[in-house]
DNA sequence: CTTATTAAGATACGACCGGATCTTAATTAC
DNA sequence: GTAATTAAGATCCGGTCGTATCTTAATAAG
């Protein structure tokens, strides 16, 4: 006891006392607390020394864990909304199915909450290593689910078998330009527009 | 004399001793700092603290001129850079001028440098109210010249003319997308397949 | 059960932010 | 020329970052 004389220590700031959590239970807390903060101060006003507070511990804890605040929500996210991604929509027309997809990717935006999600953005692109970790992964969100549409769709004859991987993510990716650029979901109408006034003529047999 | 009873204070930052520079001549000197600082560092690195240290100043005197590094680094690009945009390609082919307008993209992109550019849209998406400020400027830059190169193609009979906004902008925002998503410029093959595979084959007659 | 290892949590560090205050040059008004 | 106004530049503030160090619980190894 060579530094702290005073006989009242500033009060340990988890709640049990003097017990101290560890690997699992820890990280839960961590995470739980992250999810709170978001939903209570919103992605920008998010800060690791606010999360740690809440969790009753200091950012140390947090850093030997994320490398920073948007894995960290992300770590969030993942924990506390299912990400039922997988679900190919498969209405019987490509039209149909483009539709539903694009649907899909509007309400996830909007469950996710758009401030989230341009906050994250901005964290991402502010960093090349940070971004190049997830390139992939949101890269390839339309590719593989058009692919099967798209096969569906040439089976039933509405659409050439050779679309080209261009032509094929362009819903995607007219949508998520609307998002980067408009910061807002796409209207019914532009979604509307993507799929019958420039998807679906390049794609007819 | 209350406050220094040292003797020697701490060096005035600025060159000339004790003289102190002023409008036009200051805030030159402030956005030239800027820009070696931006050539020095680079965007990431670049701090307000390190611009206000090169120019001989302190903080104080950036943000009453300038929201933020953002706002700043775009006064030093405008100042040190001609902006030559105006230029309509005009290749006598709605292909010729389209796939220049998207290989002058290019350029402005490489010249800008994409470390400063990526740098920029992580700073705006971060901060909604910053981005609203320039979300028409940057949505704009293909509706313009893109309606200009589509009434002299329209004219010479190699494209309709009842081109919807979302089809004429295809090309413009399909680059976009591809700068965001890919954080490099599209290479030439990208390119002519987003006209002679996309947006051609939507404006013929 | 005792001892060694791990890592939680506290604390301190230097950097930068964005803002506020204060003194004092530089400028303008009279 | 003198006085009033403006704003440059220094300094301090509280907040956050990311890292490092230290003590000491919690766990694992013997």
């Amino acid at each position: 006891m060579t530094r702290s004389p005073e006989p009242l220590q500033p009060q340990p700031r988890h709640s049990g006392g003097k017990t101290r959590r560890r690997g699992a239970a820890l990280e839960t807390a961590l995470i739980d607390a992250a999810w709170d903060e978001l939903q209570a101060a919103g992605y920008a006003s998010l800060t690791m020394e606010a999360v740690a507070a809440r969790a009753g511990t200091s950012r140390a804890v947090l850093y030997r864990r994320w490398r920073g605040r948007p894995e960290l929500v992300i770590a969030a996210m993942r924990r506390h909304r299912p990400m039922l991604s997988g679900e190919v929509p498969d209405t019987g027309s490509l039209r149909g199915d483009v539709l539903a997809l694009l649907h899909q990717m509007s309400g996830r935006l909007a469950e996710t909450g758009p401030e989230t999600v341009y906050g994250l953005l901005g964290d991402y692109f502010a960093d090349a290593e940070l971004f190049s970790r997830i390139q992939d992964q949101v890269l390839q969100i339309g590719t593989g689910v058009m692919a099967t549409i798209l096969k569906r769709a040439a089976d039933r004859g509405e659409a050439r078998h050779d679309i080209s991987s261009m032509i094929a993510t362009l819903p995607t990716d007219l949508f998520r330009h609307q998002i980067f650029l408009a910061r807002t979901p796409p209207s019914e109408r532009v979604i509307v527009e993507i799929v019958d006034d420039v998807f679906l003529p390049l794609t007819r047999p």
